[in-house]
DNA sequence: GTCCCGCTTGGCAACGTTTCCATTTGGGAA
DNA sequence: TTCCCAAATGGAAACGTTGCCAAGCGGGAC
């Protein structure tokens, strides 16, 4: 910047003032100075830049669950999206669900003194974050909100989710459903509430046998759960599978033993309308959540120092036909009429928060 | 760490010293100043650090496509996680095949002196890159090599991934094979390649009208290419669709117009093989080339400044049933016996560079 | 013609490190 | 006891920026 300067014959804060904009400098200088700019390629320092008082650098960091869940990855993808849109860049940092991990992703990233940082977190209590907050980076949490610290989060409806699915299964005549529970500290839960609401809003008594918790939420452990529920003398005839993977284990069980249960899944996945069945899910906008946690940082990190604020993002219906499925031997009492051929038509119809889909998506 | 310096009655320097660890403290002053940084609370600021000259920062940068590809998905996950072993931050930038936009993102980046970059380039020409390399900070192409900038790359074997799908076609019986290309300046011509050395080697000649290249490497626009060529008086028996995405669309036209064809794609994805049809694909292994990559990368961040290298990460194939159709009329002459039942076997079986895999991941 | 005001501009301090250099300290040998 | 060398330590400069303050400059009003 002092080469600059020279060159323009300047001082160094008449080109500080050119490069920022706004300030007050003579067109015929800052033409100078922008000569001496190019021919020199200068760049600004946005190192340096963060480093006097005051000045919020315009990095912000985004703490999430491993990338290769397209539920984390969309996430990613919207957040960075918006980031970049602002003049943000984004460190990324993917901790799979270990908190040990993410405390020193954590430490590790406030150490580059960043504007904000997002995170999903891996456990209810987040004591290392009430450091953070006091150290006034703006912080927003994303998917599960924290116990105690009083942060910003951005969640989805999951109770109104788990009640969607669970009711929709029981529409279609399913008395016995079982729910296929990850363990989460927090989401799962919220989504075991809206199962229970359905099932007391429909009069039908919770059998404690039909909700099994995982050890892990992966695709084989929820396989591995299925088959052993359809071994089962007294088995459901649906299921509600509370997170993608373990809708794909359950899906992928069913077809394997060639015994097809009624099943609603949670979070959308690419091609689940392209599958033996076509997964019928419910799911929140996952671009939207990332979007809004994004939005709301941004607005902290520029000055924003309202209460802490808790956004709820909505969840709709998605089906495909594995939630439309009959109980055996009960065909003739379908609560309302199937559609006639599930798998064939091509638009989505939104009809208030559920919609059909059977189209896909690049 | 002033403050840190005066609570344990030393300088600054040796503050550094400890925080640094190796250089000469004596013991009883390095425990002296460890326990005051801990009673403070006091972390380093890297930004500060990186501001000195020849201090490198602990940051590196990833510019890759869409995040919603899961093959980028999985690059960026080994990228995270490679990095952050080694104690390093990652600045992940998503540009979508905009040159422009990674032109800036590029740009906005070298800004915050970063210690090294990756890259997936979205063109041929990286002149842009030339200024970079003359500031010494290392680069590293990931994916796509550039044309005359001398940058260490790493790439996947398109070539030879071309050539076993098409080959593997060829040796299901199949004469006549369409590829369709979806526009890259680098990728799927080295994939054409293979496709051509295949045809040739089989003494089979290359009707051009069998290529199909896509104006955008959507979804959408594979699968209406595909009914086109399903629509033909004189179509293929089957097709080589040179990208993940292709390969979905091309797998739903068929599906939708209910006419099968043998089909290989190119890249793995999840639930590729709980498909109607399970999906035969060609594809390397994204972990390794993120992986290679980032360890390259951070032995040029350390200080390897030998000549350019050009990494090739290997394919291989993975039958699960889409690829091994015979052609129809001809079901007496596959030139090798198909398996009994393809869709039941369960354990992955390596056999020198082809896999035939019909189970699952996680 | 003089004065005053406001717009430009230059320069310097400060941000938090690391490294170099100079100085101090300690200990062992003569 | 004195001297010398090595190890340990303190202090200051420098990294590249921004913001503040003071000064310069020009023009308009009286």
């Amino acid at each position: 910047m002092r080469d600059v300067a020279v060159r323009a014959g300047v001082g160094v804060g008449t080109v500080s003032r050119v490069v920022n904009g706004g300030a007050s400098v003579r067109p015929v200088t800052a033409e100078r100075v922008q000569r001496a700019i190019e021919e020199l390629g200068f760049q600004r320092n946005d190192v340096a830049r963060a480093l006097r008082p005051g000045m919020t650098s315009t990095t912000i960091a985004l703490l999430i669950g491993n990338l290769a869940n397209p539920f984390y990855a969309a996430i990613a993808k919207s957040v960075l999206d918006v980031a970049r849109a602002a003049g943000y860049a984004v460190m990324v940092s993917s901790v799979d669900e270990d908190a040990e991990s993410e405390k020193r992703a954590v430490r590790e990233l406030f150490s580059r003194r960043i504007a904000g940082m997002m995170l999903v977190p891996v456990r209810r209590d987040n004591g290392f974050l009430q450091r953070a907050h006091r150290s006034d980076t703006p912080i927003v949490l994303i998917d599960r909100p924290a116990q105690g610290v009083e942060n910003d989060a951005v969640v989805i409806d999951n109770d109104r989710g788990g009640f969607l699915a669970t009711a929709h299964l029981i529409a279609h005549g399913h008395r016995r459903i079982a729910m296929l529970v990850a363990p989460s500290y927090y989401t799962t839960g919220q989504r075991a509430n809206g199962y229970r609401r359905a099932l007391r809003a429909a009069g039908l008594a919770l059998d404690p046998s039909l909700v099994v918790t995982l050890e892990v939420g992966t695709v084989e452990a929820a396989r591995v759960a299925t088959v052993d529920l359809l071994g089962r003398r007294d088995r459901p005839t649906a299921v509600f599978a509370t997170t993608n993977f373990v809708c794909e284990g359950t899906l992928r069980a069913m077809h394997a033993v060639g015994c097809q249960l009624a099943v609603v899944g949670f979070d959308d996945f690419r091609l689940a309308d392209f599958l033996p069945v076509p997964a019928t899910v419910v799911t929140p906008d996952a671009d939207e959540l990332g979007r809004r946690a994004t939005e709301l940082l941004l607005r902290r990190v520029a000055g924003d120092r309202g209460p802490a604020r808790r956004e709820v993002v909505p969840v709709r219906l998605v089906e495909r036909g594995s939630g439309e499925l009959d109980p055996p031997g009960r065909d003739a009492q379908p609560a309302r009429p199937r559609p006639a051929s599930p798998r064939r038509s091509v638009r989505a119809v939104d009809r208030g928060g559920v919609v059909r889909d059977h189209g896909r998506r690049t």
